[in-house]
DNA sequence: ACCTATTAATAAGC
DNA sequence: TGCTTATTAATAGGT
């Protein structure tokens, strides 16, 4: 879709496939996108570049994803919490550990880590990053659960309130059905209605039987 | 690039919503094998669908080796003829039967394996745990949010027939009134009500009025 | 980066 | 699913 049909071989100038790729891989990871939300579905995205490992994810389940979003998360209440209590301080510290844990992957994955870190290393940096992504998960299965037993409730309550409404009007239809009857055949008051229903009719009413 | 311009939002529809996965995700994937082609570069595309199933297209080995577990399925239990390399296998729906793999675990778990296991084995059954989980929490998660979903559409609804049996009842609240009203000062029938008033009441009716 | 001629993807309909 | 076609979207090549 350009000025001329490429073939589907390896573009050999340099130059030229780097513009390709940039341009590519934008519009693979747009249409990425667009099958998420369109379709509703997960979807991941990863490009490495043979060289400066570059790499690209899209949607939301990805592990990249979800910690990107915790890290935005902790800036944005950066200053709220001065630790109130413990949990609160247990919280702000781990927000704080993966903050420096997503500095330490981004630049391993960009390979300016010249290469630090041993196996050791990477052990228990997938050990950390295993706890964030479990601890991530946990939370969010907890919010999805309480969402769902908060709509829950939410449903039982209308429903009792429908059908409380519904024996109301059924009440009031047939008081009403009563109401006629006895007025017509001159039987004055609904014995089953306390209020005082105005004056005026049981003046009248007394003139008609009277 | 259709017959018309769709907005980018979930397609409610769902046998649109499914003729449109089928055909975007194969788009994807072609893009994506394009761009890897014409940019020698590694990339993998993960769908999941609705459904939890996966679809997949990795091509390169560094780190997309991760993600070429599935891969040695599908030579096993397809055609093993068609070999070739592993970009031109670019494409698959995954499903499988993850009886055996329990089964696998469990003999591990019991010991009743004679230790038979190397680690290549273990890599290979680490692997086949890892996508076995992966679509197990994609799964997941779509249903959560369908039930989310479903639920909010479901509280949409009963709102809107409470609101309507208020109203209905605020109506039958003043035509009562008026009818008590005309009633009283004489005026007999309901005007409002076409219904034949129980031939009873008319004949007291015109008794009382003669 | 931006611009368009051109090709490629795809929405709708069958 | 697969095919067709009117349209939109992506992008190759140029600046």
């Amino acid at each position: 879709m350009g000025r001329k049909k490429v073939e589907l071989k390896r573009i050999e100038d340099k130059s030229s496939r780097q513009v390709t790729f940039s341009k590519r891989r934008n519009g693979l990871i747009k249409k990425a996108r667009e099958l998420s939300v369109l379709c509703d579905v997960d979807v991941a995205v990863l490009v490495f570049s043979s060289r400066g490992k570059l790499y690209e994810c899209a949607n939301g389940n990805s592990l990249t994803r979800i910690l990107e979003r915790y890290q935005s998360h902790f800036e944005a209440e950066g200053n709220a919490s001065t630790g109130a209590n413990e949990s609160e301080n247990c919280h702000y510290e781990y927000t704080r550990d993966w903050t420096e844990l997503l500095h330490t992957v981004q630049s391993q994955l960009e390979g300016q880590n010249d290469e630090q870190m041993s196996v050791t290393d990477l052990v228990q940096l997938e050990r950390e990053l295993d706890a964030a992504l479990l601890q991530t998960k946990s939370r969010k299965n907890q919010l999805m659960m309480e969402s769902i037993r908060h709509l829950h409730e939410k449903e039982r309550m209308l429903r009792q309130e429908k059908e409380l409404l519904e024996k109301e009007m059924e009440a009031m239809r047939k008081e009403k059905e009563e109401g006629w009857k006895e007025c017509a055949i001159g039987n004055n008051l609904d014995p089953f209605n306390p209020e005082e229903p105005c004056p005026h009719q049981r003046t009248t009413l007394s003139l008609l039987r009277g």
